[in-house]
DNA sequence: GGTTCGTCGTCCGAAAACGGCTAGTCCTTC
DNA sequence: GAAGGACTAGCCGTTTTCGGACGACGAACC
């Protein structure tokens, strides 16, 4: 059984997933990338417990007072993209890194544009940062939920770390 | 969740799988063809009504006072499949069918083929009666339960039909 | 800047391999 | 002769394998 609730937030509205138990999906509403169509089957569930700690921890992140999370996390993929996104949650609050640094990190160097993809298909945004990978450039190069959205987080982030 | 029990028959040891509502699985252990491993979350339910209800069933079965089923099932398969299994169940106790005539029972006399790949597939021995489907030339061919089992499964029925 | 090219995991479609078959043929064997 | 076994060649759905294309890259080179 999925369930799921929404959330407003200043940037826009978050749909949140759940196995009833953990967190399995965030996604920024609309047009979020590889946002999962709502089905028939999906039980609305405001008042989950992993909800209720997901928004109010969400709350305090979009407020500044928050660096880091806790939740219990259950999102499925590949071994590979299991292990790149265990290694996107390593990257400190305010900081950035680059798709090419990330694959290195993995033991994994030519692995850069293996990695965009599986940050792509992180389902997790915001809790897992993939916002913080960017081009070896500097560029922002991509992000699931809209280029201006991933700015605005990186925004905020250096916001509050001033 | 899966739960399971095991069964002792004249015949063999029967391993019962079920969802909890419905029967999923009766293997012919050991050495059942396609039958499921134990996984580690598989719980054991002796008392399980469904499986109350069919180890009742089956003790008539094979005291040879029992000619059909009349349980919940659950089978998943591909649509070919479900539409042999379906086939399967219409076959009259103690009576035998080949591939190729059941295939042209499902609209579909050439494959005959696929109609025994489909049967060695069907997880419920027994209940669905894939053993009364032997080849065209009277031998029997093949049995995921091993071909001695089946000889035995018709013979059974032949003597209770006598 | 822009362009090209190498690289890596994933997805997707096509193709091939695989059986619980069967009818047909040919050849043994009684 | 007739029955039965060995072999062959079609048939069909499923599973597996394989090859190519695709990107949230990056370095080299103009």
């Amino acid at each position: 059984m999925t369930y799921f609730t929404s959330f407003e937030t200043a940037l826009c509205t978050l749909l949140l997933t759940s196995n009833g138990e953990a967190l399995t999906g965030i996604y920024l509403l609309p047009d979020h990338r590889h946002a999962p169509t709502q089905q028939t089957d999906w039980q609305e569930s405001p008042n989950l417990p992993v909800f209720v700690a997901a928004k109010a921890q969400l709350t305090e992140y979009f407020a500044g007072t928050r660096t880091a999370f806790d939740l219990p996390l259950a999102a499925l993929g590949t071994p590979f993209q299991k292990t790149v996104w265990a290694e996107l949650v390593r990257i400190p609050y305010g900081q950035t890194l680059s798709y090419g640094e990330l694959a290195g990190r993995i033991g994994n160097p030519k692995a850069s544009r293996a990695v965009g993809l599986a940050n792509g298909k992180n389902p997790l945004s915001i809790v897992v940062p993939c916002h913080r990978v960017i081009g070896a450039s500097g560029k922002l190069t991509g992000y699931g939920g809209g280029l201006a959205r991933k700015e605005a987080l990186l925004a905020l982030e250096r916001f509050a770390t001033r």
